[in-house]
DNA sequence: GTGAATGTTAACAG
DNA sequence: CCTGTTAACATTCA
């Protein structure tokens, strides 16, 4: 479950504990997990896919990857990565990334190239895909230092609904088709948030793991597209190649 | 049972 | 040294 708005659900669920003082550290994290006994949890941040749970003198970083989970209070998968215990419920993560981070965050994030963050900043965004004119589209938004939080599923959603081919060159695609699809990310990735809530993310699909062009009917392509070489659905007649 | 998938990084080859 | 490919991780679902 692991693009942006995901790791906000999750960083939303965790919200709770925020204050609270961690009083036993479980798990096979190759971190060294004493350091978390006794220390209070300042607050949980996230910074793309990444789950950033905040104490005084360090943060704790959770990449869930492609199969990372986790689940609050009960334990639910026999192998704990990172278990946190406090005086009121438990917290765990599974087959998980952990990393302490010792460096002030400021020091280690760019919170406006977050997709999610309230200080993302869209120029920034435009200022950086003119220096990647000559990468496909597809590959750029699956750039993290991009476009922080943007995975597979947001990519495929949202060339479709800015009517962008994956292949485009970034350089070739009209300033106010670059617009269209800067706008659409957050769009999309906060609507991601409300329907993966709401349980009917999939439900609105309109590309990813599609078949069928909802907007024309013609049959949608399914092809590994760019550097990454990650699946794309799109349909050739309603999203232009600008190369 | 098989293979692919919402992801990233380290190791390796050339 | 730089670039590109492959492996590794580890879970779920079609």
């Amino acid at each position: 479950m692991p693009e942006g708005p995901s790791i906000v659900i999750l960083k939303e669920l965790a919200a709770p504990f925020a204050g609270k003082k961690v009083l036993e550290v479980s798990g096979d994290a190759p971190i060294d997990l004493e350091r978390l006994a006794g220390q209070k949890i300042i607050a949980f941040k996230t910074w793309g896919k990444h789950l950033l749970i905040c104490f005084k003198q360090f943060t704790v970083r959770i990449h869930l990857m492609l199969f990372g989970s986790y689940s609050i209070n009960e334990q639910t998968k026999p192998r704990v990565r990172l278990g946190l215990t406090f005086a009121k419920g438990e917290l765990f993560f599974y087959a998980c990334l952990v990393k302490i981070i010792d460096e002030p965050l400021s020091e280690v994030y760019d919170w406006s190239a977050d997709v999610m963050n309230q200080a993302w900043d869209r120029r920034k965004a435009r200022a950086k895909l003119k220096q990647e004119g000559d990468r496909m589209i597809c590959d750029v938004l699956l750039d993290q230092n991009i476009f922080a939080g943007s995975g597979n599923i947001i990519k495929n959603e949202v060339l479709f609904r800015s009517r962008i081919q994956p292949e485009s060159l970034v350089s070739a695609i009209p300033p106010k088709k670059i617009t269209a699809l800067l706008t659409e990310v957050v769009k999309y990735s906060f609507e991601f948030l409300h329907w993966k809530k709401e349980n009917t993310l999939k439900k609105h699909w309109q590309a990813h793991t599609k078949k069928i062009c909802p907007r024309c009917d013609i049959p949608f392509v399914k092809k590994y597209t760019g550097k990454n070489k990650r699946r794309s659905f799109f349909c050739t007649n309603c999203q232009e190649l600008y190369e």
